[in-house]
RNA sequence: GUUCUCGUAGCUCAGUAGGAUAGAGCAACAGUUUCCUAAACUGUGGGUCGUGGGUUCGAUUCCCGCCGAGAACACCA
């Protein structure tokens, strides 16, 4: 069975055309008038201009000729020219039983033709445990990366180290401080300004010890070793970070290994071939008076001709390569890969680095690999309602783990994935657990753990679950309230596939809260009606409604999967205080 | 100053191929437990969709100006 939408809009635009309408899409959708139908066209109006005829009367004209398909059952022209129309209830029945054919699949698509697309998200320096501001982008790239599966893509996750730069330099210096500390050094000191004073360099420079004892004391020669072991282990502390709030990566690349590997300069070098690259001076920043600035020859990207605003420093005017330089390696090295479709998640703070990376990888690759950068708007800290800044310095990093002590990882994931990633939020730490309380993450995990319920009943009246045989939900005999849900449970792939399409893991949250409320409401009215779910007196009713719990059962798990966070059988009560 | 993102109920946010009467949660108020879990349900109040133009049959949605919020702006990553 295919998209109802899908097989609606060939349907009617089939009957447009046949009336002799010049139209590309026939516009349907579902609708948003319940009490009108269960699908609309619009298509109408637009008709009307190029017609020279009423809406309405072409409406009519193609309502009349659809009245007769026998997937419908009734179509009406309201408005200025809507045309609204009910499927039969066979059509509902068989969409509907295509839930058990696909199970755990069900939901998906193939949109994505098994396409290879990275999504390179996270991306943390290797220098310490992850703390909040990195979990937003975290948790939404890895949404964006399952919604991309389910949709049929061949996603790889990928994680960028940037274990070059200086600050690895410093990282290790921290962990040879502490090292020395562990011998006796340092006694009464504070650890230097500049370096990273976090406890979690501690246990690095332990391991260090256990295995080679005091060897690297009294020498000049430990930075490079300390530096691999010690991004080694922070890497692992940040996987394991990550895999608390679900996110696992499939492939990690490292900065250093690509210098190492010549891939850098080789990409300079490809620059310069074709002619990308020139010696100039850059003007002076405008805005931000800044002091240091003089005039200096560097080696610059003709960006602007990418569609980027200025040029791009390559090799600053000591030859020196900038961060800038070995990205662009990174991402050619990607499309070397075989991946031509990109995805990046930037922390909106990096907002003013897309235009350039676009560039240089269009000019790069010319204009074969995509490349679509999505930004993910930083959180704003707060605690007891004023702002909290997270500062080096003041060592007052509130770490994921921090975080998870507080509130459960799940409800911490959807809080993430409930607002679009371009909204502006703002996390007030001293409320984590009241919000938590509050978290959509319950009601939707609720709405799980009652159709359990429900199945445990059954099991225990009647010994067994239903045979796949006596499933039916049939449409024609069920009330207003279940063809609600049962409509919206069809539309899962739909919404899976637009939140994939933008990149918005929120819609695919919005839409299980809402089919979570719709179950919760058809609970409620059955236990005051007295119509519960399992009816040992009614064995027919009884197993069209254990049909629509499974079914229900399986949209929400498939749901939340795709959203990464983990389905519940039950809920854990919750004391009452006070 | 330039670029990017955002502005929807008192608060937090949905509304994404432009559609008919703009929706949830929290907060306020009034109700619902002999029952498959009340972390639930039902109802009431609450809006010039920042603002002014434009495009069109039709705009919260697309385009432009203005106001307001956040972020970024050579030689950091």
């Amino acid at each position: 069975m295919m998209n109802i939408k899908e097989f609606l809009n060939t349907q009617v635009l089939d009957v447009i055309k046949a009336l002799g309408y010049e139209v590309k899409d026939a516009l349907v959708s579902r609708s948003n008038r319940p009490e009108l139908s269960d699908y609309q066209s619009n298509v109408a109006m637009p008709l009307a201009k190029v017609a020279h005829k009423s809406p309405r009367e072409i409406a009519a004209h193609i309502a009349a000729e659809l009245e007769k398909k026998d997937f419908i059952s009734k179509v009406s022209v309201d408005g200025p020219g809507f045309i609204n129309f009910r499927l039969s209830p066979s059509l509902w029945d068989k969409a509907f039983m295509d839930i058990f054919v696909q199970g755990d699949e069900f939901g998906s698509s193939d949109i994505g033709k098994g396409e290879k697309i990275n999504v390179e998200f996270l991306s943390a320096n290797p220098t310490g445990p992850l703390h909040v501001g990195h979990s937003r982008g975290a948790i939404f790239g890895d949404a964006v990366a399952r919604l991309l599966s389910k949709v049929g893509y061949d996603v790889t996750k990928e994680y960028y180290v940037n274990d070059f730069g200086k600050q690895v330099d410093v990282l290790a210096e921290s962990v040879y401080w502490r090292y020395e500390e562990l011998f006796g050094h340092h006694v009464g000191e504070k650890i230097p300004e500049g370096r990273y004073p976090g406890d979690y360099v501690i246990p690095v420079a332990q391991s260090i010890k256990d295995l080679d004892g005091d060897k690297w004391l009294n020498r000049t020669d430990w930075l490079e070793y300390f530096k691999t072991k010690s991004i080694e282990q922070m890497l692992k502390l940040i996987q394991a970070d990550a895999a608390k709030l679900g996110i696992q990566f499939d492939v990690f690349t490292s900065e250093k290994a690509l210098v190492e590997a010549g891939a850098v300069d080789k990409t300079v070098q490809q620059m310069q071939d074709m002619n990308l690259l020139y010696r100039g001076v850059l003007p002076k920043p405008k805005g931000e008076e800044t002091e240091d600035w003089a005039p200096v020859e560097q080696t610059l990207f003709r960006a602007k001709d990418f569609g980027d605003d200025g040029d791009r420093v390559i090799l600053r005017s000591d030859g020196t390569k900038t961060y800038f330089t070995s990205d662009i390696a990174y991402h050619v090295d990607k499309f070397n890969r075989g991946f031509h479709q990109m995805i990046d998640i930037f922390g909106a703070d990096h907002g003013g680095y897309v235009k350039r990376l676009k560039a240089a990888i269009k000019a790069l690759t010319n204009a074969q690999a995509s490349l679509d950068i999505a930004l993910c708007q930083v959180v704003s800290l707060q605690k007891d309602g004023k702002p909290f800044r997270m500062s080096k310095r003041a060592g007052n990093f509130v770490l994921v783990d921090d975080i998870l002590d507080e509130i459960d990882a799940d409800a911490f994931r959807l809080f993430m994935l409930t607002k679009s990633a371009d909204s502006q939020m703002s996390f007030d730490l001293a409320k984590t657990k009241e919000q938590s309380k509050d978290n959509p993450v319950f009601y939707i995990q609720y709405a799980l753990a009652r159709t359990y319920s429900v199945l445990n009943t059954y099991e225990k009246m009647f010994g067994t679950l239903p045979a796949q045989k006596d499933l039916n939900v049939n449409y024609a005999e069920s009330s207003e309230a279940e063809h609600v849900l049962i409509q919206k449970m069809l539309d899962l792939s739909h919404v899976i596939e637009v939140a994939a399409q933008n990149k918005a893991p929120h819609l695919l949250a919005g839409y299980l809260y809402e089919i979570a409320g719709v179950f919760h409401s058809l609970w409620t009215q059955g236990a005051k009606s007295g119509h519960r779910f399992v009816d040992v007196e009614d064995i027919v009713q009884t197993n069209k409604n254990l049909t629509l719990i499974l079914a229900l059962q399986q949209v929400l798990k498939n749901g939340l999967n795709t959203l990464g966070i983990n389905p519940k059988t039950k809920m854990e009560r919750v004391e009452e205080t006070d």
